[in-house]
DNA sequence: TCAAAGTTTCAGAAATTCCTGAAAATTGAG
DNA sequence: CTCAATTTTCAGGAATTTCTGAAACTTTGA
């Protein structure tokens, strides 16, 4: 590899990272050399400042689109493809949330709401149903908010997030508003 | 494998899912397993009911006692000893996050403090520095923000969530009512 | 239509991770 | 302390995943 030690320990750190949760060593290197880059790379550019073989940056690439965690462009006169990273660090993470939801979550959510329908044959069956839809109304809880969170704009949401769990009494000083008031700001 | 069909494919899901991330199979079939199960088991029963091998069972159990997502008792009378998952899953999803945070995050504001502290040799580190910083900073607004929450308790958090982005009204009007008490909630 | 440039696919080698059985270590009752 | 019950460790085989080079495919410009 052909970087400096900075961009080195990132990269290496990345590919580590990667391998620890789902995504593989490469996979992690190629985003990592990607986001720090000052401009867009070519596959060839990548597999030789990561000494990756051509067709395992192909393939990594590939994965990183899947994940919709890399932007392709053209430049004029030039036929070969060149990667980047978005630079909007928030839209990152939202993209990353996205897809980790897709992939994790809804498939579990799916399995748990089958599982709920099933008739419990037995008392043990009774009594995994009743963990298995604690399991499905938290998953929903949290992913229905985070849902909601992302489509926030990201002001409020540095605001609510600098808020912290300030967040409590604001929102003890709006329930006792609602009791004076009648109307309830909570929905459903 | 001797359970239901229920109990199975909950099982097996979380075999699969396991896999998808950091967590091997074997250790997402056993938490599955205890998850849904009526009584604490032992390594033995685990063993029998999703034939791995004993020492298998061992390993993962080991495993998920790291990740401090299981619990071991003892009954009277009877050396063996009795593994379960807590009953509350939000205590669950707080352990989960916890460790993950550990393990995950905190390597990486580790890492990334250290590539910041570097003198950077070239353009191309300014702007690689430049992008880690922005990365920092999400990261850890992100991760503070979710231990501020953690410390809230379960019920003004679930109201919390289930007013979703309506937070953002709440925050609107908490902003106007600042202004004119020249008071500000935000901290820092 | 052809050739050159570039990209993807894929079979199998290399590396890694998982899993097992046997043996060692630990524990607790007597 | 001794012994049996139980748990843990670990070397190495099994399974899986990763990675490569060669070949196939695609695209574009002449």
């Amino acid at each position: 590899m052909n970087a400096t030690p900075l961009v080195q320990s990132f990269v290496s750190h990345f590919g580590e990272m990667g391998s620890r949760w789902g995504i593989n060593r490469t996979v992690g290197q190629i985003y990592a050399l990607l986001f720090v880059s000052e401009k867009p790379l070519n596959a060839d550019e990548i597999a030789e400042r990561l000494s990756f073989s051509r067709s395992n940056v192909s393939m990594g690439l590939k994965e990183l689109e899947s994940w919709r965690l890399v932007r392709l462009q053209h430049y004029p006169g030039d036929r070969r493809e060149y990667f980047s990273t978005p630079d909007d660090v928030w839209a990152i993470f939202k993209t990353l949330a996205e897809e980790r939801k897709k992939r994790e979550v809804e498939p579990t959510l799916t399995m748990l709401r089958g599982a709920m329908m099933e008739t419990a044959g037995s008392e043990a069956d009774r009594h995994a149903q009743a963990r298995m839809k604690e399991m499905y109304q938290l998953i929903e809880l949290v992913t229905t908010w985070f849902s909601d969170i992302q489509h926030m704009d990201v002001e409020t949401l540095q605001r609510l997030m600098k808020l912290g769990s300030q967040v409590q009494k604001v929102l003890q000083f709006t329930q006792s508003l609602s009791k004076l008031t009648g109307r309830d700001t909570e929905r459903e």
